[in-house]
DNA sequence: GTCGTTATTATGTCTAGACATAATCTCGCG
DNA sequence: CGCGAGATTATGTCTAGACATAATAACGAC
């Protein structure tokens, strides 16, 4: 399934003439019966590729009217949020979960979990993911004991919650704030870092058929970790994308393709 | 082109079967000639139909051995990069842009711009993105004048170099890097914060066919600005996603869908 | 048993049609 | 001129085949 299917090519050739600037904007692209004369194939592989790029987001079609290009629409990226143990190994670390606490909760008790819309008790856990022996991340997880029943019964001392819930239970939707700040006090403490340590923190709810699963808070210390995201307007082919972790003695920048 | 379409109904189909858990990852989904008997139709729909779960991620194919439920992928979302100037309007407040200074630089003397390659000279620009009156995010931004020389002819006093590029330059390719960190003395003398103040820090690298346009480097106070991304395991339609702007004021969350 | 060869098989791609659908355009009526 | 009815047209969907490709499974030689 390499790129030499011809509705690959088409594909391309078209995304490249809108990369270019060649087609603007509004540019109305060849109507398929031009394509197929041009391409000499069939009107379904001409569909197929000029598909693939409304699919994208790269194109706009309307029947009788025809196919048109996008307007540059503001960037999607494919951002993935990695399993932090992954990629703590992957740099040559030793990783390590400690928890802090383990509570049950009443769901009103949790202004964070609100969306989740929980119905009765939540298990509430603290916990640091190690790096080296120092810590790395703080996890404040809130998980919805009405649809996930069987958290109850693990203490979640030697794996942590978000590692658990991912090869345990399915999910369906998810939403992430991403954002910095202060830490608290408490963070600060566990972190080892001064309050006046900007942090990154990222909030996530997951759903799974409308049933609210799980509810999470990681916070990282700025220099411990770092979103990217690689992309191209409306999604190519290149990679989904991953978090990287600096290396803490890293100041210059590293040319990962 | 509702969902009536029977390969969109196929596709749904499955990709309930995944999400409810009923396949769980591993699990070896019907044979295409299975699901022509079980849906009655030619092998080219129910091709279309699975082949748009495999490119959403969700399965994976393997010729001889068949189509399989893929590992539980760690989450891919859709994050849209927002126009700053959009969202501040949208959220009612006046908007300003300010620029703090323009030069021309050597290339040699800017290390983030280093992945763009840049040939000879960059223009410089940095500025304050300004709501009601307030700071609200600085941008410092490099434009590779090689490959938009027309960016020379603009000073940038009254429109910010994000806006102007997304009107006047087509890109074919992104990357982005999202960070939390403390600002140094000039950036927190710019934003109006103390240097102990968290801040959200957000550079963009920007190509046109391998060609590097443009570097920038957008911070934010920490309160000032939160990306949020909400998405399903390998992106439903549920909307391409926003950064949102809390206001100054806001301390509770908000539900928007 | 191990290694290489061959047959099998599911998916990948493509064709030459067909009818459906929705938007646009044209034209004529008032 | 405004406006609705009908003709036109590009895309949406689908069929019943076909050959290509790649990976597995079965088989045989050593």
């Amino acid at each position: 399934m390499i790129s030499w299917a011809l509705h690959r090519r088409i594909t391309a050739d078209l995304a490249g003439e809108i990369a270019s600037g060649a087609w603007p904007p509004g540019h109305r692209i060849p109507f398929e019966h031009e394509l197929m004369a041009r391409y000499g194939c069939a009107r379904a592989t001409v569909n197929k590729a000029v598909h693939a790029l409304a699919v994208q987001g790269l194109v706009e079609r309307r029947r009788k009217a025809g196919t048109f290009v996008a307007p540059p629409h503001v960037a999607s990226a494919v951002l993935s949020i990695p399993d932090i143990k992954a990629e703590i190994e992957a740099r040559g670390q030793a990783y390590a979960w400690r928890r802090i606490s383990w509570r049950i909760r009443r769901a009103q008790s949790e202004p964070d979990a609100a969306e989740l819309k929980p119905a009765g008790a939540l298990l509430a856990i603290k916990g640091l993911h190690m790096a080296a022996g120092r810590p790395f991340g703080l996890e404040e997880r809130l998980v919805n004991l009405a649809e996930v029943p069987v958290a109850g019964d693990e203490d979640f001392a030697r794996v942590s919650p978000g590692a658990w819930l991912l090869a345990h239970v399915a999910w369906s939707e998810a939403r992430h704030e991403i954002a910095a700040a202060n830490p608290d006090v408490e963070t600060a403490e566990a972190l080892g870092v001064t309050r006046g340590h900007a942090c990154l923190v990222l909030k996530r709810w997951t759903w799974r058929q409308d049933a609210g699963i799980t509810f999470a808070r990681l916070t990282f210390p700025a220099e411990a970790f770092e979103l990217t995201a690689r992309f191209a307007p409306g999604f190519a082919d290149h990679g989904p994308v991953r978090a990287r972790i600096p290396s803490r003695s890293d100041e210059s920048k590293e040319g990962r393709p």
